[in-house]
DNA sequence: CCTTGAACCTGGGCGC
DNA sequence: TGCGCCCAGGTTCAAG
């Protein structure tokens, strides 16, 4: 589910109910996601007041007036949902027995702010999710974010930074764009559209882009520009359904509808004049979909 | 160092 | 209806 755009998703539907709101209590359902909640977390966390949230690559960051930094990940198949009203329903509610879905909210944030009481809850079924907390003088320093690399959005990814990374790879692009030290906030569905934009084949070795003396070739320079593309115009998808239906669930939005070859095996390519049919291979266990037609 | 594969977990979908 | 199998948006660790 969530992959760069989905989290920035997150991020604005949860804004408008946690910023400036005051933490009254942070109740945790269990132990641990993935790893162990860090050390203390629930009073780390309780009393405090939500100045601002932020995000960097998957990573979602919620900065607390005590100069900490929540660093949450929601893994495959972690989401946010805000609810009304300060605590659960009561016996006899209709809504009172916990469904199926309810079993996996493991952090609910008990929030007051300016409209009322309300929850932000976690919810993740698989639990590959994490939170850690940290100094927000010392994030750079944060295990999980101090080897990240470039955002794709910004100016530092460029054609001349990937010719660096990929010099002498023999490592296919698929994996080579899924390392989070290369580009940070990529995943399995964006690096599919992204090489599909710009007609490389997933196979192909990240070095065959790059000149014997470390130049981008051409072919780089529309990678980039794919990569850009892919994620801003899946970010517009997720902000416009954002707008329709406050989504804070990590769910593709629209933009699931617009997927070019991700899920798509033997539908028709959306190149247009292609009239090749969308395959699926497997690399290093994960399913990748292309265009054997118009990629090379 | 490079690259792959298994592991971590639960749920949904499909074939039988 | 149930069972077994495969698949799923991510990351880390061990092993080749």
């Amino acid at each position: 589910m969530p992959e760069l755009p989905e989290v920035e998703t997150v991020k604005r539907g949860l804004s408008a109910a946690m910023e400036g709101a005051h933490i009254k209590k942070l109740e945790l359902r269990r132990g641990d996601l993935r790893f162990p909640f860090p050390e203390d977390f629930e009073g780390q966390v309780s009393g405090r007041t939500i100045i601002g949230l932020g995000r960097r690559a998957k990573y979602l960051l919620i900065d607390l007036d005590s100069g900490k930094t929540i660093i949450s990940h929601l893994g495959m198949s972690g989401s946010f949902r805000i609810e009304a009203g300060s605590a659960s329903g009561t016996p006899g509610d209709f809504h009172y027995e916990r469904s199926k879905d309810e079993r996996h909210d493991h952090a609910i944030f008990h929030l007051e702010g300016k409209d009322g009481p309300r929850r932000v809850i976690y919810n993740d079924p698989r639990r590959f999710g994490f939170m850690d907390i940290a100094d927000r003088s010392e994030l750079q320093n944060n295990p999980f974010l101090f080897a990240l690399g470039p955002e794709p959005t910004g100016n530092e990814l460029s054609a001349a930074y990937l010719a660096e990374r990929f010099a002498g790879k023999a490592q296919p692009l698929k994996g080579a764009l899924l390392d989070q030290k290369t580009i940070a906030g990529l995943g399995n569905i964006y690096v599919s559209e992204a090489l599909w934009r710009a007609h490389l084949m997933p196979t192909r070795a990240a070095g065959t882009l790059v000149t014997k003396t470390g130049r981008p070739k051409e072919p780089l320079n529309l990678l980039v520009a794919s990569i850009r593309d892919v994620i801003a115009d899946a970010i517009k998808a997720g902000g416009s359904s954002l707008r329709d239906h406050i989504q804070t669930d990590g769910s593709l939005g629209y933009f699931q509808h617009a997927f070019s070859v991700y899920d798509r095996e033997g539908h028709p390519c959306r190149t247009p004049g292609c009239g090749g049919t969308v395959s699926r291979i497997v690399q290093a266990g994960r399913s990748t979909f292309y265009c054997p037609v118009c990629q090379k």
